[in-house]
DNA sequence: GTGGTCTAGACCACG
DNA sequence: GTGGTCTAGACCACT
């Protein structure tokens, strides 16, 4: 269901709570159904109980989730479209490496071209 | 001439390393020239000369600089073209960001627009 | 595992990274096994963590091997060949060695004549 | 008559002292003929005085010269022949990257087989 | 004065 | 526990 990659500079908790947000945003894990438990889930990936525990920490603080004493933790209902941050998201991020390019004197149309090129590998490798 | 952000997770050494780096890619510092010393851009930046000293190490063994003991650190000629380097970069980033997104369900032609979307409003900035 | 000496103009960081990189690419430390950590080593050798921890990366930035923060440094699968890279260093050293030969009036033959009487000395040192 | 080159490690008050060695040893400069003066040699060269009187030392230590007050300094007369003693040294030398070469794993017959390309390249690049 | 190495001790994020 | 960053202060070789 998520799949870890140690030596990604990403921290593990947080690789948990961003495949989790992506499974939940896409729909294939439905509101208020609830999600595996601490100790569960830390025994199927064999990672440390607390790595997960902050990864659903912060799911919580997104707003992804909800927890409910005694029981466990369930899948909120989404307020704004996943879609729509993600986009915000991606926008945020293209924004911050376009305008890094744009100090080191690459120009507009080569960031394009490196998108078009970056897009036809992808499409390629696929 | 360089400008350090405390609140940004990018350690200080690095902010610096990466600024030289890039006055120097771009020819604002010529070749030969000689860096300031590790001493006196300590004392301007207010930096202990350790951080300093971490910075120029990582732009040696980055190849933008070589050392003369008791003299001072200078500008490299620069082998491989530092814009071609830095396309190189944009390209790995621009895939990552790119799959990562993709993995969200945007589709291609959101992504270019999101791009133009950027482009636009950083031209408008401007 | 890895011998420090203190009299040799050879930085002690540079020691440990060369040791390690000569265990590693000797594949006497396999692929994805863990380094010592930074205050084990440090106490084993008696040396202060900080010069370890120089030591780490520059073997991170050789790319010999990569880092997990809170789980400790690993062992990175060898792209380009070790003794590939050993015997290009070689070549070099041993090109510089020759050249400042030749510059004081020594001839070829007598230069391969040295190395034969060295390969000898060490056979029977042995 | 001397060349200096700022971006090898080599110190330079070492490449002064190095050159002269040479110019002596091959005969250039004849027994009992004077060194120019520190001043004036600091001005040829660009160098700080400091440099070229550590120069000097050096080679006053190596028994190459002797200095004579209010006078100047001289080309002493060789004891040992300046051939043997470099071939000397370049066993020294040879001996300590074939043991480093060794302990990488690097056999003697390639050993011996870089050797002769490093005197192919020389041969063909004079 | 210059760069480079080392020690000592602190703080942070991560597991 | 782990690695990583930063400060403070010392010593060295070289110019």
């Amino acid at each position: 269901m998520i799949h870890i990659d140690y030596r990604d500079s990403k921290p593990i908790y947080e690789q948990i709570a961003d495949g989790f947000e992506n499974l939940i945003g896409r729909g294939v894990i439905e509101k208020d159904s609830q999600l595996p438990s601490v100790r569960l889930l830390a025994m199927e990936l064999s990672i440390n109980p607390n790595t997960i525990q902050k990864a659903y920490s912060e799911l919580l603080s997104r707003g992804m989730t909800y927890s409910v004493k005694g029981k466990g933790i369930f899948v909120a209902s989404q307020k704004e479209s996943f879609k729509e941050r993600k986009l915000s998201e991606l926008f945020d991020k293209m924004r911050k490496l376009i305008l890094e390019a744009t100090a080191s004197g690459i120009s507009g149309d080569e960031i394009l071209s490196v998108l078009v090129n970056v897009q036809k590998t992808i499409r390629e490798g696929a």
